[in-house]
DNA sequence: GATGAATGAGATTTCATTCAT
DNA sequence: GATGAATGAAATCTCATTCAT
């Protein structure tokens, strides 16, 4: 099944950084800098010379490889993300049951901010709602894609509703599980928010699922 | 019934603003530059000279009146998310069933940004979700109150689920809502979302209800 | 005998004011303001705001008047610097010797400003000595002329020396009181200096007269 | 012989400016660009803006060597006092009689303000008398130390006046070259001042020498 | 790859002056 | 004649980005 991604105005065309120049170790001090200091601050507040110090990297390293504020950042998200990405298809592999797999979906992003509590707080205080879904880092296309792909099967299989658009599953999966995590952190909780992941997709499967699916 | 409001950490200490004295021509021309320019390019590409030329008033008196560019730009989304509430708790009046209550606050939310894209838009490109979380503006109490206390009430009546938190009753309320706004708008979408609020809501309904509930 | 006075670049065009319509007690009001604001501060670090609360008068009033800082200033002083002139005419009647009468011209200056120290605070903290020399009002055409006449007189009766042009028998005589009221004033000196006067004026004369003269 | 300074109340601490730093080129733009527009116009109405463009600096590089439109000016000036200080110092060497260094001190002076009317002419247009004697810059304490020694002399050798406060003749001094120079500026006379420095010069001396003296 | 300096842009502040009541 | 607000201009400051060494 072929996925049509929306058309999106500016694809914000970025210069493909190439950081494969660039000192694995070094990468990892501004890697590290840059989730400290977005995490606790906003994006505006966080001055440039700040983090080449806390990398102990000269400004220019960074411009070098990274462009510029915004690249930076986008450019480290990139890599989390990535990590989550492929710890969901490391964990999707030997799933039988759609459901199932749907709640793997589920709980791998759970755990994975549960894991990284600071991604989740540097995507909310430096990024706009907008710049998530204009900007490619953002949309992560091929976790988007698995997910559209695992939500028009359960429609084909005749397992999710089909009252709405196959996006607005998404739009469910997806709105849920962005809010859960937000809130969860907002309110400064300590356990993990993976171990509720059972009862809040039980949750989020009534709503997607036709209804009579158990 | 009680309700304990989250304990959170700063209420960012607005000066409180007087808005009193300004003139409601200025006023309104100083907001609907605001609404103009901040939808459509980010919270810090809008530069403030432009803002004053935009509503055709000084930069001074902007100055006066609100303090900062960051304050001019909550002030302005604390009027229009008043409206909001004052249109919730009109239409809200004198009906009975409660998931009809439930569902008219769904629209009501809907409704608001389908004739107010606008304000959707700014949020997205100008307000992190962090601040959203932080200031008061933004948490609107008075709304999320009603809204917390709809949701206690149904679960004293046995009709919403008690397999979770009452909380997070409400954050898949609110991230449902908030994803299909986002997505709406970010598809751009002209048909009005408030059209399928009935399907949306029953979807909704289907998450939070306790299982067995028509 | 005939003054012809110096060809200055821009007389500053003030637009005469009027200042009969302005209610005496008001007036005097102003000028203590004046005189107490800018013989303490600078210029430009005394407000206008400033200016009309001390003298308990609408901002308004002063700019119907007067017209501008600038204005307020060289006026009030021109109100100064004309008593000195009154006092001067006055205290030169009915002397006759040619010596006499220029003692007599030092010391109503020292004296004047022994008895009005503010008027000299005030010259040196907000007037510069090019206003000084461009602005009709400082340069008091009537003192001066008087001056320069008695000067003029001196020289062609063979008192004074004629090594040098006439206005630089002026420059030395303004020069050296100039500088004894400002150090004067600098120095904090509380008895007058009007005390010294002749010692002073001593050594005045003996460098305009022609040498030979007692 | 010891010289007791004036205590002056504020020394206007300046923060100390470390010019060490800056290129050469552009140090000498901006005291050209300073000399140049502080000459022609007074301090406040020559803009910060119009000073980086005409030295061709950026504004925010004279912020940071100089700190403030004040300060600028006042570091420049110093500069070129500094200047003065330093070819009296060199002229000052070999004179024998007492009145001809004087004479020397004298003629250096006018000479300068021959050589460098801008200076003259930008300390009349942008200076107050009264930050003159409050600056330490102004009153360049080595020039005054290096007079008030020299008149301090010439009394315990018998040969200066002593009916009056030694600081007195230092004011007879100041003051009358402060008024030819300013004075020769004002009517645009274009014969070096210097040119008549001996017969200006007898006429002071005549003034601060003991009656008798030739 | 690091360092220090220079730059341009834009936010914020202060204030004389003007307007309207 | 008083009051309060609006305006324009200029000073000052912060910061991302660029340059040169």
């Amino acid at each position: 099944m072929k996925l049509k991604p929306e058309k999106l105005k500016s694809d914000q065309a970025q210069p493909v950084l190439d950081l494969s120049q660039l000192d694995a170790g070094i990468r990892t001090r501004i890697e590290d800098a840059v989730l400290h200091l977005f995490s606790e601050r906003e994006f505006h507040r966080v001055g440039f010379g700040e983090i080449a110090s806390t990398a102990n990297v000269s400004l220019q390293t960074i411009y070098k490889y990274y462009g510029s504020k915004e690249a930076l950042l986008y450019s480290c998200l990139e890599t989390w993300l990535g990590m989550l990405a492929l710890r969901m298809v490391d964990h999707l592999q030997g799933i039988e049951t759609y459901q199932d797999k749907l709640r793997k979906v589920f709980w791998v992003v759970l755990d994975f901010f549960d894991r990284n509590p600071k991604v989740a707080q540097l995507m909310m205080s430096s990024v706009y709602l907008n710049t998530w879904g204009r900007n490619r880092t953002f949309r992560q296309p091929e976790l988007m894609g698995v997910l559209m792909h695992t939500l028009a099967d359960g429609r084909a299989q005749g397992i999710l509703t089909d009252e709405v658009d196959e996006k607005v599953l998404l739009d469910y999966f997806m709105g849920v599980m962005e809010r859960l995590v937000h809130m969860h952190i907002m309110r400064g909780r300590t356990e993990p928010l993976a171990n509720d992941a059972n009862v809040l997709f039980k949750m989020v499967w009534r709503a997607i699922a036709k209804p009579g699916q158990e």
